[in-house]
DNA sequence: TTAACCAATGAATACGTATGTATTATGGGA
DNA sequence: TCCCATAATACATACGTATTCATTGGTTAA
């Protein structure tokens, strides 16, 4: 019907008032009587009036939106992405709705501007990374992002030290937890699968729950037990038949992720290993399928939407310039069946 | 460092041209010099300069943004998507990053002034609706859009006479593909679990194709084998538990979604029925868990890449102004163990 | 009665970019 | 030599809003 999108220029002829009348009483300035403010009230709403973003965000410098930075993996070209990571995008989306503030969404390459994109374009407020790829790169970007002032905030381990600020979950006392069920359970070699360097703390952190689990156990660690493998079925597959092909027995494996623990139990059952009986299997995060698998995996359920409420509410605390720290998120032990029963 | 952020301005001035060239310049627009040309991009390198994405917008009226709809069901308060929904998400996300395209993810309310917020606002060129609710509801809002000159695309069933655009899978072959395996399996009493009125038409069509394959097999459709059911596993579960207590013998199930299957099996397998011997079971989508449910789960897998790059596609053609028509995605039966081997 | 004051509104302007028009310089053809 | 076409650039302005400052009319206190 109508071509022309109506301005506040338009409604203050209506109105018969000035736009700055009409851009006061539309935002209830108490500088505009209350007999003006409604007549110009309800002709904006006549009109099926909206204020122009772009013009607001233009005067005032401010977005009302967020950006999530997901780091796309290079090596995976289809859209399957982590359940982990899909389970937070919906939890900050939701979040992030809540306090009133759009979120964009974007796939970077690591090898990207970050920054240049969002923040610095005026596209965003602040900037949420959800997958931020290999640690020591990412900590070198965001070295140049906190010193352009950018407000960003991570989702990821929480280290001493270390610039910008994480939210994150506590990996090492969540692997404890998990190492201990084992241990408990009266398993004694334990495998760990998942990378084990600087690149990944998070699964590093993982590691060293492991290790300190064995050790209160009086177990023996054997680095010949752990097995690179990042977050896929197939590396976690992988792993596991290099696993079986070593010399070295095993009556458990903790997976530093559902993903990894769910290819290890796959790889197990195809070489006639009975899970649990044979060979005991945990895993990291509790994705959907976690209770689906055969038999159904124990695992380290992380708090996703708690997680994205925090990532929110930080992130616009630093927009408004106020103090943040790191949190660590505390995980819960969700035991099913790929354990076994207590023997004792 | 710097505290302000560079303009076009303060480019020009270094460069010793005008703004406008500037401007020019960084499009590569033909009317400036190489020379010039090469000057100014390299100062705006330098300075880490990006194009104010408010100003731009706000003067080209444009805004290389997509929305992302997600209409939130007011029942399901946490965080927890429907799978297939997140799968189609990423694949969007993916598609409108390689043309160009910032995504900008909403969950709305039904009852929510849809338009008003994003394209009218300025916010974004044109909207994707993902879940939309209620069908009947949705089409008046639509009406509402499609009168305002609202550019926008659904993912939902193609109808006959349907106003809007859709792109949605062809429900009532994949489901007739799926209930022929059951039949051809010799099959005889198949419960479908769905709603089958207008206001879910997915499901309406898959109830069609259901019909279809029993009335082609010779045998008699029973409307009491029909069983409301919408999409999560709770509603499967308890439509199943109906079932079961209903006098009507049933030997396999169809799942209008695969969460719905998936409350099917856990119900049925805790009533004492193996699947598939008791009952074949088969569900629709082919979520990552379909694969993982014991028995694993014969559903119809639906391409959520091709879904997302087309409906992405489709956006831009309608924002550019070109015609776009309906289109229907053929979809393919994966056939895993939960309908039982060919007995023939 | 008058000065000071407050409430309500209008006028002017800035935000940073993109584009239509005007201007300058340069070169070629007659 | 002069004119015109063309290339390159500058000038002026529009996009729609929000804010600062100025103005108006009416009210209160001295």
């Amino acid at each position: 019907m109508k071509d022309e999108k109506p301005t506040s220029f338009d409604i203050a002829h209506l109105a018969g008032v000035s736009q700055p009348t009409v851009s006061r009483a539309l935002r209830n300035s108490p500088l505009v009587s209350e007999e003006t403010r409604e007549k110009i009230q309800a002709i904006a709403k006549k009109l099926n009036y909206q204020v122009d973003i772009n013009a607001r965000n233009l005067r005032s410098k401010e977005t009302r939106t967020l950006a999530l930075l997901l780091c796309e993996d290079p090596g995976t070209d289809d859209s399957l992405i982590n359940p982990f990571f899909l389970s937070m995008l919906g939890s900050i989306t939701r979040a992030s709705g809540k306090m009133g503030y759009d979120l964009l969404i974007s796939f970077q390459q690591q090898s990207g501007d970050w920054n240049a994109d969002y923040e610095n374009a005026h596209r965003a407020d602040g900037i949420i990374f959800l997958g931020y790829g290999d640690y020591i790169t990412y900590m070198e970007k965001i070295a140049h992002l906190d010193r352009l002032g950018a407000h960003f905030i991570t989702w990821g381990p929480v280290l001493a030290k270390q610039p910008g600020h994480f939210i994150g979950c506590d990996n090492l006392n969540s692997a404890y937890l998990s190492i201990k069920h084992l241990t408990d359970l009266d398993h004694k070699k334990i495998a760990f699968l998942g990378i084990a360097s600087e690149h990944r703390p998070e699964f590093n952190q993982r590691y060293q729950g492991y290790v300190k689990a064995l050790l209160e156990a009086g177990l023996i660690v054997n680095p010949k037990l752990q097995i690179d493998a990042d977050t896929s079925e197939e590396m976690g597959y992988e792993a596991t038949i290099e696993l079986l092909k070593g010399k070295l027995q095993f009556d458990a494996i903790f997976g530093a992720s559902d993903l990894i623990a769910i290819g290890a139990i796959k790889a197990l059952q195809e070489h006639g290993k009975r899970v649990p009986e044979d060979v005991a299997v945990v895993g990291f995060d509790n994705i959907p399928t976690a209770s689906y698998t055969n038999p159904p995996l124990t695992t380290v359920q992380q708090d996703t939407k708690l997680a994205g409420e925090l990532l929110v509410e930080n992130i616009l605390k630093l927009i408004r310039g106020e103090d943040v720290s790191s949190i660590l998120m505390p995980a819960k032990l969700i035991i099913r069946d790929s354990c076994g029963a207590n023997l004792s």
